[in-house]
RNA sequence: CGGGGUGUAGCUCAGACUGGUAGAGCACUGCGUUCGGGACGCAGGGGCCGCAGGUUCAAAUCCUGUCACCCCGACCA
């Protein structure tokens, strides 16, 4: 490719409206541009990088005996309602009529159509099992996009289903799954890690997400430092805790004591001079029955939603409103403890026999000092795993490590999803016996256009992207130095068509620039390998080989710079 | 949806408080010089100042409304 007659339009000031490092490099690279919020162009350099995703993400599929289907992008409204998430899914789904006032949307993810498609065709156990899977642009109306590509509003997506006739099959291919995602990372050229995870709205009860590692990731995964187990600080395990100075604090009066305006356990922590651990921060939540319950979590902990969900065994649970919390505490905002409350408590386990601690009073301006489980609430009180894991945090599955926090960006999912949709839209088949059954399922996403963007939070520089070379739009980039010296531009021409000849399209800066925007422009792009071809090098009969990533040149003798290239490319 | 911010040339931004009819740098076009890390000179082209109302002799500037985009929060593969 001549970079002549590319269309890249690169940038030297980062655009306004781009707040992350991916979002700034790729709009400045010329690889998209947005066009609404939440809404990309791919301009050719960026559909290559995409392309060259959703080719390993196919290849590694296929292999995995996974079969490419396309399902539409605009879908009935009938399906949805089946399911139930018409009504469910929110403001998330965008909902349009087509000309007869009928109920469309377009497609935030296709386990409906899927399934439909299923059911209308498979009748028999002998059918069973199928992975189907599709490459496609979805659209999720998200209350606040953001970070370019990584939250966009429509995304390209690798999304598979799989059918099965009972649970242990469906295990297996969910483990077959899983290694087909390692390897896909694996051969992306990323650094990732696959951790246990939430099933979050779309359901079902186990469930792996792939998370590259990245410092600007959103999400938070605890990963032990002995074993292999990690998983997303909302859900790792913790064990008991050991006692401390909290347990073995002596038994004090209880006092109530007068904190006005003071909500905050930082602030109550300054007001009366006592450590945010000596605290009992008291929550209030309405669980998906509409009752109201207390969780209960030390000051300096953070409660996972995650976590009490599954304690109380409840589909959702959301933080109380202020009249909600009134209600049930007879407080303001700010004011509730475990003292006396009348309502279920759940609090975590390192609560277990605390003394000395402070709380609110369940009475506005006042907290208590002094508060000691057993003695001053207890009573109804359940005890669970609740708070978010944090550094230093002992793993419970090997008991041997402790947990580093890393952030990581959400890249793929794998779920076990049982019978939830095959039950909801009548998906069955007859096993051996004639015997009605519904279908098990698994379901396995892939955000292809977030892998993109992730591969660039993980691997960039002050100069630009620096790709892995199977993400990287062409595999090496080739700048004659000067236009106006013959031997200079024949030279690159020929290693050109040399790698031409073994299957490798090089990027050839042929415009008639100063070298100087020609490296810039280089390193902005990011092709990992980059082989300038000077004067100064022909005299001596090489080339430079420049690798993007480390900054270290070989010279390379004219006549091997073709092998030599193919063998790096790999 | 709540809070905050920004809309002026392709890009990054001045100008607004104090109303008088549009600017800079980069990019772009032409000519010349230059040519291994974003060159220089000269000469050019390009904007209904987001949109709609209003005030005024006069509005980028003041007022009202509206739309778009960004950030924080709630929410979320």
């Amino acid at each position: 490719m001549r970079f002549s007659t590319l269309f890249a339009p690169t940038l030297k000031d980062d655009p306004t409206d781009a707040e992350v490092v991916s979002h700034k490099l790729l709009v400045r690279a010329g690889m998209i541009r947005q066009i609404a919020r939440g809404i990309y162009d791919y301009l050719p350099l960026g559909l290559r990088v995409l392309k060259n995703v959703e080719n390993i993400v196919r290849e590694e599929m296929n292999r995995a005996g996974a079969q490419e289907l396309l399902l539409p992008a605009v879908c009935p409204a009938e399906l949805w309602q089946e399911s139930k998430r018409w009504d469910v899914y929110g403001k998330e789904l965008l909902r349009l009529k087509d000309r007869h006032e009928r109920d469309f949307c377009i497609g935030p993810t296709h386990e409906e159509v899927i399934t439909d498609v299923v059911r209308s065709a498979v009748r028999s156990y002998r059918d069973l099992p199928l992975n189907l899977y599709q490459v496609q642009t979805k659209f999720r109306d998200e209350i606040r996009p953001r970070f370019g590509l990584m939250r966009g509003r429509e995304f390209l997506m690798k999304d598979a289903y799989s059918f099965h006739t009972d649970k242990a099959d469906c295990e297996r291919e969910y483990r077959h799954m899983f290694e087909a995602y390692e390897r896909i990372f694996r051969r992306c050229g990323l650094e990732f890690r696959a951790v246990e995870a939430d099933t979050g709205a779309i359901g079902g009860s186990l469930s792996h997400e792939f998370q590259v590692l990245a410092d600007s990731g959103e999400d938070a995964i605890a990963a032990c430092s002995a074993c292999s187990y990690a998983a997303n600080v909302e859900l790792a395990a913790l064990g008991e805790p050991t006692p401390d100075a909290l347990t073995e604090e002596v038994s004090v009066e209880l006092q109530r004591v007068a904190t006005p305006s003071q909500r905050t356990v930082e602030d109550v922590s300054s007001y009366l001079d006592l450590p945010v651990d000596r605290f009992i921060k008291t929550l209030i939540f309405e669980k998906d029955d509409g009752s109201p319950v207390a969780a209960l979590v030390r000051g300096d902990q953070t409660l996972s939603e995650a976590k009490l969900r599954a304690a109380l065994g409840c589909e959702w649970v959301r933080l109380a409103e202020a009249d909600t919390v009134h209600e049930v505490t007879g407080a303001s905002v700010g004011f509730a403890g475990p003292v006396g409350l009348d309502a279920p408590i759940v609090a975590d386990l390192s609560l277990h026999g605390i003394r000395g601690a402070a709380s609110g009073a369940n009475s506005d301006d006042e907290h208590l000092v002094g508060v000691e489980h057993g003695r001053d609430f207890g009573t109804g009180v359940t005890f669970a795993d609740l708070r978010e894991a944090v550094a230093g945090d002992r793993c419970p599955r090997c008991g041997e490590g402790t947990y580093a926090i890393h952030r990581g960006i959400e890249v793929g999912q794998v779920f076990y999803l049982g019978t939830k949709y095959s039950n909801a839209l009548g998906a069955t088949y007859l096993d051996a016996e004639g015997q009605t059954k519904p279908i098990e399922m698994g379901c396995y996403g892939i955000g292809i256009s977030r892998t993109m963007a992730a591969a660039i939070e993980q691997s960039h520089d002050d100069d630009g992207i620096i790709w892995p070379q199977p993400l990287s739009p062409y595999p090496v980039e080739i700048i004659p130095v000067s236009l106006t010296d013959a031997a200079v531009v024949e030279t690159a021409e020929k290693l050109d068509a040399a790698l031409r000849e073994k299957g490798h399209e090089a990027l050839v800066d042929d415009r008639d620039e100063r070298a100087g925007v020609k490296f810039k422009d280089a390193d902005l792009i990011g092709i990992p390998l980059r082989v300038t071809v000077g004067k100064k090098g022909l005299e001596k009969g090489i080339v430079e080989l420049k690798h993007r990533a480390d900054g270290t040149v070989e010279e390379i003798p004219i006549g091997e710079a073709p092998a030599r290239l193919v063998e790096k490319i790999g």
